[in-house]
DNA sequence: GCTGTAAACTTTACGTCGTATAAATTGCGC
DNA sequence: GCGCAATTTATACGACGTAAAGTTTACAGC
């Protein structure tokens, strides 16, 4: 008699798996996610997950996305509690971003895992992913039209900053690097003065 | 009767099995490498390379090696190839870390894999994973002991210029950003630049 | 030349994974 | 109530990593 135990989730066994998916992530890296986990930590056949996500791929996608919705929020109230001047709010984004990452390594190797390289697959992911490099974008053009980069375009520059910012936030994620606020700080400030905005 | 064949390797087995390894890499990716898979490449049994690996783990210890012995050949190739400045030629050498990664993806993907993360666990990787840094760490000193760095010590600039290039190789890699030379020249001299250097 | 031994390799086996297919169960519109 | 579509389960397959035990090889000492 079990007439009812599994399905008091209502509609909501998808939001159910991911939640699972990333506490799973969270405790146990990226690399021990696994649907048959994620639906037995969900109280939940192994077949059920395929109903809501077409394959491994789509979940891993999906916990990744929710990751990348978080690291927007938190580097948006990083720039929030910054002071005015875009080069200064971009060292405290690269800051938040950085910081996002030592936080929640696991999720981060997760939502750059190689798996979700292609983007095509995933709009969904694709978007959540863009938008964190859309305010450091905005702040670049700000630069930009104040004439305060000199010698580079301000798409060039932004990919720069965020390679640095990855950069960083990934070695240190890995233990090649230590302290990567500092770094992270330092070298996006040591950028900026490259291009004369600082 | 099978009396000869499947042991010509002498004592080999061991290279046969890295290289059909790197082979499978740098064709599938670094997914696609399978103990398995290796074992039936090189014409042996599925329990024949833990006679030479202690496991997976292992072997891609193996393939990264490799690949880092590799990249920092090509590494000081280009060094040597390039004006005696060091500011130039640490740009030089950033251009070709990331034609290296641009050139070998899923190689570069398997070093860089959070598997091999514990280095603890693979000295013999550590020891080739350091190698490139080692030749940047060198021409930081040449340009700090000219009282050329301002602003920076030699090894947090190095923890810098490397992020920088490891980020632009890595987002280019996973198709975030094109033209990786282009940027990573760019980046490095910028932050040459913003320390003074150049 | 014969035999004993250690190393290299194979065979067999187990549990786990992703996922295909088909059957059962659920809630909902009538 | 009832039928239908969506959801969940049961069962099954092949591939993977790897443990355990057996087989073959090369070679030392007699």
């Amino acid at each position: 008699m079990k007439t009812e135990s599994a399905w008091h989730y209502d509609g909501d066994l998808k939001s159910a798996l991911v939640s699972a998916a990333r506490a799973i992530v969270e405790a146990d890296g990226a690399e021990a996610l696994t649907l048959r986990g994620v639906a037995r930590a969900t109280g939940v056949s192994a077949m059920a997950p395929y109903h809501h996500f077409k394959d491994r791929a789509a979940l891993v996608a999906a916990v990744a996305a929710l990751g990348f919705d978080q690291l927007y929020d938190e580097k948006i109230a990083a720039l929030a509690a910054a002071s005015g001047d875009p080069a200064h709010r971009i060292v405290a984004g690269s800051i938040a971003y950085v910081r996002f990452v030592a936080e929640h390594p696991a999720l981060y190797r997760l939502m750059k895992s190689p798996a979700l390289a292609d983007r095509r697959a995933h709009p969904d992911l694709a978007r959540a992913a863009a938008r964190p490099g859309q305010s450091l974008a905005a702040m670049l053009a700000e630069l930009a039209a104040a004439g305060r980069l000199r010698g580079i375009g301000p798409e060039q520059a932004g990919a720069i900053i965020w390679a640095l910012v990855h950069g960083v936030a990934t070695l240190a994620n890995d233990a090649y690097l230590a302290d990567p606020e500092t770094l992270a700080a330092d070298g996006a400030a040591a950028l900026l003065a490259g291009w004369g905005a600082l």
